[in-house]
DNA sequence: GTCTATACTGAGATAGAC
DNA sequence: GTCTATCTCAGTATAGAC
């Protein structure tokens, strides 16, 4: 992302203070209400210190949706652990377990998608400049897909696709005021079903010439910047 | 939207020339270059003004995205007019005169998604704020589809769908950077062709499972602050 | 490399006079 | 409806301590 400065155990400690503090405030007074001064006070440091490791109020936002993937990571990767889940199990397990994890933080997350119209912004939640994190995101459902067999056509860009969805869930929850959005949760069983049985039929005939079309749009959104090279090497620079 | 005090002949001249001016501004020299005392300075009044009329710099934008709506309501209906117009035809004709009207604006579209995750913004775009602009433009889709012999339990859901579409189509567009946008406008009609195919086959009974779940899906969605009562009269307050 | 302390700038937004 | 004066606050700058 950017400078991590995790250069000794003493930064460490302190960006980790920030960053807690910082969510602290921002979760009992909201985000708008809450001053970067506010941050660095309460956490014991001065303003100069907050923004040393934050460049901006948002990005402490950011550091906490990174910390959330490195969760939700450890969570899908044990329970992919067990062999005899269905891929519809391990579908559900990706998308509930987010929804586990963020579940007190609805508001929180809306400003992961502050800089979605804005390409260029280093926080721009498609740019090139997030591309790190969203490759592991993908790479993590290519995981939940993996020993499946699918149609090979499909293989590369289906994780891309269930990154998407999952965004959209994201949305979704965002704006879903039932109580403990259980309308999300249901939408997104609904939509795994719906899909995991789709998938099923991918190779009747009468599916097939769909198949194609669809394969080349999903091509045609991995042209974007948005998830390029998502599971191989890292290219140069932005394929823009 | 919000108040537009239209009062004065005087008035909705101010107004008109301030917004005018910063559009000019906006494309000249980009949205975040150009600063409030700018337009309010090249439109000839105080800063004041300006805030009178647009009760933020993001508002002026909004108040652009409420023109281009217009634009297009026009342009659509006109070509509707034509009976001869396949299913396929009309919407191509709806989601690339979008695309026509926007052409030249393509940076400035991503401030329409700024509040995107923020429900409660009065421009949140997918929010309760916004839901009368909403509204019209799931109408205009709904008169694409007038008369096109559908499924019963798609009439309802379909337009908010292909709103959605369109409004996916505009984030893809602005991300876009082939030469002239000549990548959305292939991935339009890419997917408005396997869509329509779709629909052809909609009776197909090995279809038929899928649609009911589908369908109830859409309601789902329907149920956000997104579009409740899209084609109906307006309700007292958000369903939320 | 990790901060403190403080002063400063820029620009979006508001209050209240006219 | 319009203007002037003012406010707020994110972010920057600087200079220096450890």
């Amino acid at each position: 992302m950017f400078n991590y400065t995790d250069a000794t155990e003493k930064g460490r400690l302190s960006r980790s203070t920030i960053l807690e503090t910082a969510l602290q405030l921002f979760r009992t007074r909201g985000f708008d209400q809450t001053k970067m001064r506010d941050i660095a006070q309460a956490a014991g440091v001065a303003l100069g210190a907050a923004y040393y490791y934050f460049p901006s109020k948002d990005a402490i936002v950011q550091a906490y949706y990174d910390s959330v993937h490195a969760q939700h990571v450890e969570r899908v990767r044990a329970a992919l652990a067990d062999p005899r889940l269905t891929l519809r199990e391990r579908l559900g397990v990706a998308f509930h377990a987010k929804l586990d994890i963020l579940a007190n933080d609805q508001k929180l997350l809306g400003t992961i998608f502050r800089y979605t119209g804005e390409p260029d912004h280093p926080l721009s939640c498609f740019g090139p400049a997030t591309r790190a994190t969203r490759q592991n995101s993908i790479a993590l459902f290519a995981e939940v897909l993996a020993g499946e067999s699918l149609p090979d056509d499909l293989r590369e860009s289906l994780p891309i696709a269930f990154w998407g969805l999952h965004m959209a869930m994201l949305l979704f929850f965002i704006y879903d005021r039932s109580p403990e959005q259980q309308r999300t949760r249901k939408f997104v069983d609904g939509v795994l079903d719906l899909v995991v049985s789709l998938l099923g039929i991918a190779r009747s005939p009468l599916i097939k010439p769909f198949r194609g079309k669809l394969f080349s749009l999903l091509r045609d959104v991995d042209l974007l910047p948005l998830a390029s090279e998502a599971l191989g090497p890292q290219p140069r620079e932005e394929s823009l």
